[in-house]
DNA sequence: TGTACATCAGTGAACGCGCGTTCACTGATGTAC
DNA sequence: TGTACATCAGTGAACGCGCGTTCACTGATGTAC
């Protein structure tokens, strides 16, 4: 392979990977203005100036479309949270909290079509292959740098610091065995039930930006900016972050 | 009116309204196996034995249709939680908690297309018209109830008996303003607190069972039953039930 | 009880639409000698 | 540097599909007198 080659080679490359920016920002567009169900390959090609047929040399078929947008969502949902996670000194959990929370929901609410497309219902015929997995483990993963820095640095579990406002019960068998799992992969050596109570502060956060996005809370607790706000509070104390 | 042409009157409408429901049934079944966006008017009628056009006479449209099914969900749903929320006795709050939520969910593992589509993304190009909301406040109702024996009978707010195992922090304006909303509702009379601590309980326990139906505990939480379990006695403190 | 009329359920054909995917092709870009 | 060949991107036509909805119609069921 002399230099010259590979030049051209990267150029081809350069382009191929252009249009296929080009074709997943299209279908990006698609998604939000019409859902998942709404993206229409023909639609995308139509938009672009191309013939759908073309769309097959840069994606064999529609669902390996959607699995890229779908890598896309976790990827960019997982920037933002890393990002926020970070942001905040490492001791202060409840600043990390907070502002992890707050990053997910901005997300959310900027780009509810690709959240549904993660976090919604899943697409009736389409079932996510291996590959989405190590995307959307990193924004659990930002949870688990939270919870292993609640458990290992401030004494929880040994009644100081940080410790959860009540105490919890011992978990059963089976539970115990599966946040030993989720504890391996995002958190290592943090005590199981701060595992639990994280989990729980895990699906209370998404339910509540879930209901927000679907709609259940129009009329109620709509605009729920303060809902938000105090329930991320009470869920930093409860799970014992200082 | 004689008592005759009464009596044929409603021979018709009964023929009417058993076929209505052979078409919301057949409906449901193909909701279950597709998905909401795979329910068409056309499979309906080649299951039903009839020609398309003849589902015109019960349901001016694809989207009508759909809107029954969606008020037929919620009102299954509510039954269930209005059974499973009156079963326990009346003072016992965390058994009645711990039964509504238990009901929730198992309906909703039975049926997952269903809930999906109440719960789940909304689906797009479709507006559920203001009919739905009667049914779909049955289910908040339920634990309204439980919210409001906790809150007038056990002390919830003067430190006793069932108080919260610890102190909340006062509401900003527009969140008591809107919790004062829910709670003329659901629950009349019962402290903002308690309803805000209700409704936080309310959404992690709507997020866990989508997170469980939607797939996102594969691999970690799942099968989710101790986990379940673990949430809903955690929540029932959390929210100050005793 | 019998007859004339109105209501209603169901039919069958048609309209117009958009979709995913395949396939043989042309022409441009890159590669090897 | 120049030439022969291979690779690849994009074209255009076609296949086969299912959908929601409309409409004029037939025949059965119900109603009024």
């Amino acid at each position: 392979m002399t230099a010259h080659a590979s030049a051209s080679q990267t150029a081809r490359q350069r382009a191929r990977a252009e249009l296929t920016r080009e074709i997943k920002h299209e279908a990006r567009r698609q998604l939000a203005s019409r859902g998942a169900q709404g993206l229409s390959l023909r639609a995308v090609a139509r938009e672009l100036g191309m013939v759908s047929s073309a769309l097959y040399r840069y994606f064999p078929s529609r669902d390996d479309l959607l699995t890229a947008l779908i890598i896309d969502a976790y990827d960019a949902l997982g920037d933002a949270a890393e990002a926020a996670a970070g942001d905040a000194a490492e001791a202060d959990g409840r600043g990390r909290w907070r502002a992890l929370c707050t990053a997910i929901r901005a997300w959310a609410l900027a780009h509810p079509h690709e959240y549904a497309l993660i976090y919604g219902s899943p697409v009736p015929g389409y079932q996510a292959p291996q590959a989405t997995i190590a995307s959307a483990v990193r924004v659990a993963r930002a949870l688990g740098g939270i919870l292993a820095g609640a458990g290992a640095g401030t004494g929880v579990g040994t009644g100081t610091g940080g410790a959860p406002p009540w105490p919890a019960p011992p978990l059963p068998e089976v539970l115990a065995g599966q946040t030993g799992i989720v504890a391996d992969a995002i958190a290592p050596g943090t005590p199981a039930p701060v595992i639990a109570r994280g989990l729980i502060a895990w699906t209370q956060l998404f339910g509540m930006i879930s209901f927000e996005l679907f709609g259940q809370l129009v009329g109620t607790l709509d605009p729920a900016d303060e809902f938000f706000g105090y329930a991320v509070e009470q869920m930093a104390s409860f799970i014992g972050l200082p």
